[in-house]
DNA sequence: TTGTACGCGTTATCAC
DNA sequence: GTGATAACGCGTACAA
């Protein structure tokens, strides 16, 4: 394995010639430059991360923690913040916590074992502020994405509340009146329910506790909708989450439903409710993207700023997005 | 941030004996390792991966790298395969080369630079030699995915071909004359065009060059699609690749075309094919993700075996799903 | 413009 | 059982 001074001895210069004209830092003469980018080629020699981040105490990675690897809108976000990060230098580091929240903790050990420059997370619970603490203390900035689990930590959320809130309205306009929810199980998500409330509140619905149902994300639920379907007899169903619409549309399947009796409206606007012609509640990726990679390398460029500044709480709204299923 | 030193100060121990306490190795007191695993746990203490990495040269981790993000049968495989390496105590870095074998290239450098014990990569081509070398000389275990580009590397494929194969005879039994090949214009993956034309001559039926088209796998083809159906009116359509396969339903969708007229089979049978009672060829992921780990972890046992085996190509064979899309 | 020398945090070898 | 100490590969004051 060739390291710098296999470089520096191959060209009869110091380590430090060849360091500075590698890094492209400091002064080096064209010539001897030319010479010792030829030889590190020519000898295949790479850079050991390890030894530079260790010694420069930078890691140029900025680490992101995905619940869920199942559910496609986390890709769709995870690659965009891959391209846009890659405009500011930084490298990504994704790891994946399952929904648990001890592997959660380990991943945030990980992160913080690795030196990265700021770490990207949509939490599962809070039971990890331990960590939280040790990557604030270290001045790593740390953004929540999706769900808002620590006060004191920036977040960037989605109003899923309002975005249930616009499906229910949307379902009770096309006549339906027992309306099943089916929500995430996980603590800080937005909460669904107060917006479905909200809109069969607004049009003098009674709630029926057992229309809301709330699920772990990342589990197949096929059985227990076509036993709630059974059960409550709903006339409109709201998804929570892709994954969720998923196992909706496989139970009708099974059942033999058609959505003429139970209307279908499901989160996440992912390619294939476009394909099956499903109302959508839409989270703007972009955007979302956009404005977590700003806030990040924002965050890292201030982060030996005096005092740091209080913790950001960002909202945006989704979008209702109609669609007639064809037939 | 607190170091090993931190604790070993805390504790009125020596550096050496907080490492043995921290890393569970040799011996130390029952009482000070309480004491210093205590003392730790206090402070924050967090072991430095990089510095660990730089003295051991080890880092028990497996780099991937993924071609396409927005193909969401990578994300089955990369799942299963975190699962299985963590039981190995590996962990798992992935990248993503977004079928650029420039970034491919940048990918390999980053994964050997940051010391990895082995590198999982599906080749965009066979022009990264070089960094191939230059692993395969720090002995590196390297191993292609789903193509093979390097004849002297490890490589596990399905056989895609034989699936064509199949998808070709389904179709031609099902009537289907003129069948559109979608498949992806990328080198040395596995030769669909020639599984599709093998089984047209075994049905006596001419080959018709412009029904076999290639694209990148990474773009929209709806339009083209459009385009084609127009100009060479299949009856039948195979779509390689998860992504054509949806592209090929929008068109579908956008042109108010159904799968009466035209038949349609896709790779890869994923969730939403289910959903659409869409006849597909699968791969079977869980046996790709078992064998992929199994031939990882036992090259990277007897990476100092001398001399090393010679490269290893598995080929499995994927199967055909029938289903019969509803009305 | 170039080279010497130090230290980043860690583990491992060796004396004690 | 424990503690100095060297070394991993690198970047960078500082001296030349």
């Amino acid at each position: 394995m060739p390291t710098i001074k296999d470089v520096a001895l191959a060209c009869n210069v110091s380590i430090a010639t060849a360091s500075r004209a590698l890094c492209n830092t400091g002064y080096v003469s064209a010539e001897k430059k030319n010479m010792i980018l030829k030889a590190a080629d020519e000898l295949g020699y790479i850079v050991d991360t390890n030894a530079k981040t260790l010694k420069t105490g930078v890691s140029k990675t900025i680490g992101i923690i995905i619940p869920d690897i199942g559910n496609f809108w986390y890709s769709l976000v995870v690659k965009n913040l891959i391209v846009e990060f890659k405009k500011y230098d930084y490298k990504v580091l994704i790891l994946y916590s399952f929904e648990d929240s001890e592997t959660e903790g380990d991943n945030f050990a990980q992160l913080l074992s690795n030196n990265v420059d700021a770490i990207i997370f949509t939490p599962t619970s809070n039971k990890n502020r331990r960590f939280i603490n040790i990557a604030l203390k270290r001045k790593v900035p740390v953004l929540q994405v999706y769900r808002c689990a620590y006060e004191d930590v920036d977040s960037f959320e989605v109003n899923d509340a309002y975005g249930a809130y616009l499906a229910t309205k949307e379902l009770m306009q096309e006549g339906c009146k027992r309306i099943l929810l089916l929500s995430a199980k996980v603590d800080f998500t937005p909460d669904r329910p107060k917006g479905y409330i909200q809109a069969l509140s607004e049009g003098d619905i009674p709630v029926d506790e057992n229309l809301i149902q709330l699920f772990r994300p990342d589990q197949s639920i096929i059985f227990e909708i076509k036993k709630l379907i059974n059960e409550c007899q709903p006339d409109g169903i709201i998804a929570g989450t892709g994954p969720f619409g998923q196992d909706t549309l496989s139970a009708f399947q099974e059942m033999g439903l058609s959505q003429d009796k139970i209307k279908v409206i499901i989160f996440d606007n992912l390619d294939w409710m476009k394909l099956l012609n499903i109302t959508t509640i839409a989270q703007p990726i972009e955007d979302i993207s956009t404005q977590v990679s700003k806030i990040t390398i924002s965050r890292i460029a201030e982060k030996n700023k005096l005092p740091a500044d209080k913790a950001l709480h960002i909202k945006i709204n989704p979008e209702l997005i109609i669609r007639h299923p064809g037939k």
